[in-house]
DNA sequence: ACCGTAAACTTGTAACGTACAAGCAATTGG
DNA sequence: CCAATTGCTTGTACGTTACAAGTTTACGGT
């Protein structure tokens, strides 16, 4: 009950405020520049920054479980937007990467995004967008120590 | 290209695994200590903050489509966790607000759910949490400014 | 005072994202 | 060489949410 307390409470609360905005935000922004599907951006995003990656470590990485990736891949490839290759030293798994048309298109989606971004936050300056984010960073590490445990990103939660 | 591009999309990277976590740590608490359903728990949490309030305000706040609180309503009231009153001036709202029972039921979730939060974040100071707060309700009141328009806060996507 | 329109909520329904479970191919260890 | 394990795919169900239609109440003009 003490006002330590209400801190924790309030954090919670503009986390989930935060969840929510996002969502609204990412689908608003994928109407007004009908385009690359939000997850598929971020999958490709995400491949772009890491580089290629097993299906298992994009799971952990997005923090779902493997059979969203695995379908995601799917249409990714069948898009033409990745290129899939078996691993060399494990015939089970298949290593992903962005293909051409992949970077070209996640280059697309991403004008397309900062340009939304740019009319939400065009106020803010980079140092005040970077010092918030770290800080985000810093409590998702957290926070993924804690509940993702050791390994496996996906908390069975026993649906 | 440049590096701000970076610091955006890192940015909304960040969200993104935050939103994620936070979905996977609030059920990970839920089932360890079973009790108040975690949206419920949000509701009346809402709900003891401002107090009394109608449905369409609630719906306003939680970012989620009223028909959503309409039914989440209707088992909190079941469950006897919530008074509802007809509004005094207009007979087709209704005025919810949590019950005794609720406040208490509350109370028991905020102390399971703030336990886990020790677990998780116990190593942050009070100052640290506060601003990380501070900074996403920033965020979150540009992206509502930008986003939910004028009034309505549901974006109309076109599922 | 009455009727049409609008507003607040409820209920019905569908879509989407996700997790869980079962299955399959490839690897590893004894 | 076979059993157990691992990495992934596919099947299925559930929870959450939005959208649409329906119901009751309020409001405003004539």
């Amino acid at each position: 009950m003490s006002s330590a307390d209400d801190v924790r409470l309030e954090l919670l609360r503009e986390l989930r405020s935060s969840a929510q905005l996002q969502h609204l935000w990412v689908m608003q922004a994928w109407q007004e520049e009908p385009g690359l599907h939000p997850a598929a951006g971020m999958l490709l995003s995400d491949l772009a920054k890491h580089g290629e990656a097993r299906p298992s470590e994009l799971a952990k990485r997005r923090l779902v479980d493997l059979s969203v990736i695995s379908r995601q891949i799917t249409q990714l490839q069948a898009a033409g937007l990745i290129d899939r290759r078996p691993a060399p030293e494990d015939g089970r798994a298949s290593l992903i990467s962005a293909s051409e048309k992949g970077h070209a298109e996640l280059e697309r989606w991403r004008v397309g995004y900062l340009a939304f971004f740019e009319k939400a936050l065009g106020g803010w300056d980079e140092g005040r967008l970077a010092d918030l984010t770290s800080r985000l960073a810093d409590l998702n590490a957290d926070l993924r120590a804690t509940i993702g445990a050791p390994e496996n990103c996906t908390v069975h939660v026993g649906k």
